[in-house]
DNA sequence: CTGAAAGCGCTAACAT
DNA sequence: ATGTTAGCGCTTTCAG
């Protein structure tokens, strides 16, 4: 037996088409007692709307919007470019995609370019807009607006916690920098030693969030390795290699390296320059050329890693369902960090 | 400009739409001479189907079964359960989706089963198989069959190679051993001893393959850790818990442990009764209910993990790709390894 | 408030 | 070998 239609639910409801779509659609012009009636039908019929068949007759393109950072490393280059790889793919699913770049830590700017499009031409407005948030009250109240005026928003990467954003889509980062301590712990198991931290700077909330995690799993099961404070190369190779070379120098007992940050350049040159033994083990962030070199040379030993690709596709599902106003699962858009070993190099 | 439909391409090329369908159908009843106008106009035009439009038209239901072995072990339980929760969802997506379960390791009773589906009355004959495969001569002969009444075969988890199956879908087995050997010769750094293997059954192909990469790194990166011929548990709880009692007694220099098949909480078990020290460190396959409270008490050290649900997923959507004959990526299907401790748990 | 009718882009009889 | 026509399930004018 076939899936019922809106002509079933019209027959047994008694009703025209048009009645049963605006109930469908909650239009209104429709009198208390028969949207019930139709209502009443479709639960009887186990009636389920055909969304491919109303995107079609809507002749429906949804319209979404990027606003990510002006390119100042080489992820957020990345990232760019596969948006701009997939705004190709999704003209195939009724999507147009536009995109804008603003400075990056700029929360003004952010929340300006933000407004700008809620302000568009109304054939200009987006239906849903993603964006890599910076953390700024601006931020949140101009995401507030958006939501506001019925458009669909979503954080990428970096989340806006507390705010009015539809979904957050990227990794948990707590959980990395957790993992990042259950590796790099076990790695060093029979050890004595201290663990450095090479971080891009505390002012990044991810960041925090990675090294937050990584000092609750060390503090709790690997309390011989004493991690050091971080050392902050600000994502920059020279200053990584250089502070990095300073640290190993001065501590001998370094047996672990944990890098949440860029800058992982500097940090092989440095290993490789003072070539402590036996050589630390070393965990980082983010496959890269530079990283996967390192893995493959035996200078790094595992490398977590945030797939960009799935979390543009996975943005601009959840984005289309929520524009439909499909239930969309809780736990969709969180993006499982993934873990590189030599062995394991895709 | 909107996308250019089949009236657009009628118009340019001067035909009917009849003949435009025809062309994009390939379907004869076309002169050669008409087909290359048809499709200079779809070129000159950057024509693109409407997939969601001829699907609407065409009523199209992909009927789809899948056989799975009967619930040996929890991970192929979850596998059904998932199975029979997206059966619920893909009807939504024009998807009929059917379940029959077979006897775990019988080739006899997996063919059988085959064989019943392509001889069954017209209109119950599946457009797709998925299947849990058992490396068996009659099984390749089965699928070839399959394949020759014009029915995609798709090998889930376990894949049939040198058969006629039409794609695999599941994780690069041979990667995930080698990240396990990877992960577990690093944890065991410093450490003399052996390792020992876990298996099901050497008729599982991923089994096999699993053992193949873990060796190829031990012997390459790890040479001093001696991996022990597998102990063979069938998957089976109980029997894996008696196998490994009597390895970990007979051998007390076991210092790591693979377990790359079914039957983890006998493992579990069994590694609690005989209690070794130091403990040997651990990695296990499937995130399921045991090994998770196995990782929690650091029982186990790490468990590589294939997402059932987005394998299931993606058979299907790959199953229909290949049904509407529409080009498919070859590296679809393969799914990433995930890697779980204790402090990344989900 | 409610309904009839004309599509959306594509396919499938049924002509010619 | 090619064209005409009537839908698929839903939405959207435009009339009652």
């Amino acid at each position: 037996m076939l899936r019922p239609t809106v002509h079933d639910v019209a027959r047994v409801a008694n009703v025209s088409l048009s009645t049963v779509d605006r109930v469908l659609n909650g239009r209104d012009g429709v009198r208390a007692a028969t949207r019930e009636r139709v209502r009443a039908a479709m639960r009887e019929l186990g009636y389920e709307r055909d969304i491919m068949a109303a995107n079609l007759s809507r002749k429906r393109v949804y319209k979404v919007h990027f606003t990510l950072p002006e390119g100042s490393n080489s992820f957020m280059r990345n990232l760019a470019e596969e948006v701009r790889a997939q705004a190709r793919e999704a003209a195939r699913d009724r999507t147009r995609i536009s995109i804008s770049t603003v400075p990056p830590f700029d929360g003004r700017a952010l929340a300006a370019d933000l407004r700008r499009l809620r302000d568009a031409a109304p054939e200009a407005v987006p239906d849903g807009v993603v964006v890599v948030a910076t953390d700024a009250a601006e931020v949140r109240q101009a995401v507030s607006e958006l939501r506001g005026a019925g458009i669909e928003v979503i954080t990428l990467v970096s989340d806006l916690p507390a705010s009015a954003r539809s979904r957050f889509v990227g990794i948990d980062n707590v959980s990395a920098g957790r993992t990042a301590a259950g590796l790099l712990g076990r790695f060093c198991r029979g050890q004595k030693g201290r663990i450095a931290i090479v971080a891009g700077s505390m002012l990044l909330r991810d960041h925090v969030e990675r090294r937050l995690g990584f000092e609750q799993v060390m503090h709790a099961e690997f309390a011989h390795l004493a991690p050091m404070p971080p050392i902050e190369g600000r994502d920059a190779a020279d200053e990584v290699e250089r502070r990095v070379s300073e640290a190993l120098e001065a501590r001998p007992d370094i047996t672990g390296i944990y890098s949440l940050g860029g800058g992982n350049g500097g940090l092989q040159r440095a290993l490789l320059r003072v070539s402590p033994t036996p050589r630390p083990m070393v965990v980082a962030h983010e496959l890269t050329e530079q990283s996967r070199h390192a893995l493959q040379d035996g200078v790094f030993d595992a490398v977590l890693h945030q797939d960009i690709g799935h979390e543009v596709r996975s943005a601009l599902d959840i984005l289309r369902a929520l524009i439909d106003a499909t239930p969309v699962e809780a736990g969709r858009g969180l993006i499982r960090t993934e873990i590189f070993l030599r062995d394991n190099l895709p």
